[in-house]
DNA sequence: ATTATCTATAGATCTATAGATAATGC
DNA sequence: ATTATCTATAGATCTATAGATAATGC
C-alpha cells in the first residue's frame, strides 16, 4: 500500500492538477474530497496526509491553474490573447480554461489563503503580458500595467457574462463578439 | 398559523428578497433553505409551498436582484455609473451590490432556469444604459449595444478581480483604479 | 373545507479523523 | 520502524417530504 516518497510527491501533484480541472469545471463547492480523490485514482482517506484542509488544496490548485495560464499567455500578442480568450471554445471548455474566470468570484468568498493565490496569479498574468509586449513600442511601465489590468478585466468579464447565459443563446455569442470588437476598435485607434 | 392569501404573497416576496441578498453575499451554495427561511423569519418547512425547488428560488431571486440593479442604473450617466460600480463601497457591500457580479459565475454552473434569468437581466441592464444615454449624442443603436456590453464586461470583470484579492490588499484597490482610469481615458478621447 | 406555516425526519451528502494494512527505507 | 494509502465512520450538514396545527375563506 505504501509507495515511495518520490511516487507520493507525484501522486500529490496529480491530485492538485485533477483538483484544478475539477474546481474550474464545477466550482469549489461542487467537488467533494471523495469525488476528487476517486477522479485522481485514490480513496478519500489519504487526502489529509497530503493537505491540511480543503481550503489548503483550493489555494494550491488555484495557484497551479493560475500559473499555468500566465505561462501560456507569456508568448502571445494582445490580439492573439484576446481572440483565444474570447472564443467559444474557451467559453465552453471550463476545465482547461482560465482559472481566474472559472473561480475568482467563488474565491472572493473563501479563506484569505485562497485569495492570496489569486492576487499572486493576477501579478503573474501581468508579468506575462508585460513581457509579451516589451519588444514592441516603448511605453511607460505604469501605464502599461493600468492598460493590462483593464484589458484583463474586460476579457474576464466578457467570458463570465457569456458563460452565465443559457447554452446556445445568441446573447452568449454576442457578448464575446462585442468585447472583441470593442478591444479591436481601440487598438486600431491607437495605431492610427 | 395560516395567514391570509395577501400576507402569504407578501411573505413569499420577502423570502425572495432575503434570498437575493443572502445569495449575493454567500453564493448559491452558501445559503441553505433552513438558513434562508430563518433569516426571513420562518421555519424551513414552509419553503416548498412557495417554491418548486431551490433552483426555482435561485432563478427568482436572481431575476429580482438583476431587475433592481437595472432600475437603479437607468437614470445615471456613464461616468456616474462607472464611479459607483468601481468603488470600494460597492466592492465591499456584496449583499446590496450588483447581482451579476456577485453570482454570474456561480450561475454559469446552475440550471438553465437560472441562466435564463441572467440573460434577461443583461438585456434589462442594456436597456437601462441605452435610455440613460439616449438624450445625448445621436448614435447607431447597434454600435451602442456593442459599446455597452463591452463596458459592462469591463466593470464587472474589474469588480470581480478586486473582490478575489485579499482584504486590504493594495492590488484590490489598484484594479478598481486601473479600470476607472482606462474607461475615463477612452471617454476623454472620444470627446476630443 | 382549505391551506400557510410548523415540527420532525428521511436519505443523501460533506469534511475530517481513527485505526488497519502493506510497502518503503533505514 | 516508518508511513502512504486504505476501509470505515463520526458528526454535521443539506434538500425535500410527511403529517400536525390553527387561521382563513367559503
Amino acid at each position: 500500500m505504501k509507495v515511495s516518497k518520490q511516487q507520493a510527491q507525484a501522486n500529490r501533484a496529480h491530485i492538485v492538477q485533477t483538483a484544478s480541472a475539477l474546481f474550474r469545471e464545477r466550482g469549489y463547492d461542487g467537488v467533494g474530497i471523495a469525488d476528487l480523490m476517486a477522479a485522481a485514482g485514490f480513496t478519500q482517506g489519504g487526502f489529509y496526509k497530503h493537505f491540511e484542509s480543503k481550503a489548503d488544496l483550493m489555494a494550491q490548485a488555484s495557484a497551479c491553474g493560475l500559473a499555468e495560464s500566465a505561462a501560456r499567455t507569456a508568448g502571445a500578442s494582445t490580439e492573439a490573447f484576446v481572440n483565444l480568450y474570447l472564443s467559444r471554445e474557451h467559453r465552453d471548455q471550463r476545465a482547461t480554461g482560465c482559472t481566474l474566470a472559472a473561480l475568482c468570484s467563488d474565491a472572493a468568498r473563501k479563506e484569505d489563503e485562497v485569495r492570496a493565490a489569486f492576487a499572486a496569479g493576477i501579478e503573474a498574468q501581468l508579468s506575462a503580458m508585460h513581457e509579451a509586449k516589451a519588444d514592441g513600442e516603448e511605453q511607460d511601465a505604469a501605464a502599461m500595467r493600468v492598460a493590462n489590468l483593464a484589458l484583463m478585466a474586460q476579457v474576464l468579464g466578457g467570458l463570465i457574462m457569456s458563460r452565465a447565459c443559457p447554452d446556445d443563446s445568441a446573447l452568449a455569442d454576442e457578448i464575446l463578439a462585442a468585447c472583441r470588437a470593442d478591444i479591436q476598435g481601440r487598438q486600431d485607434e491607437e495605431q492610427s
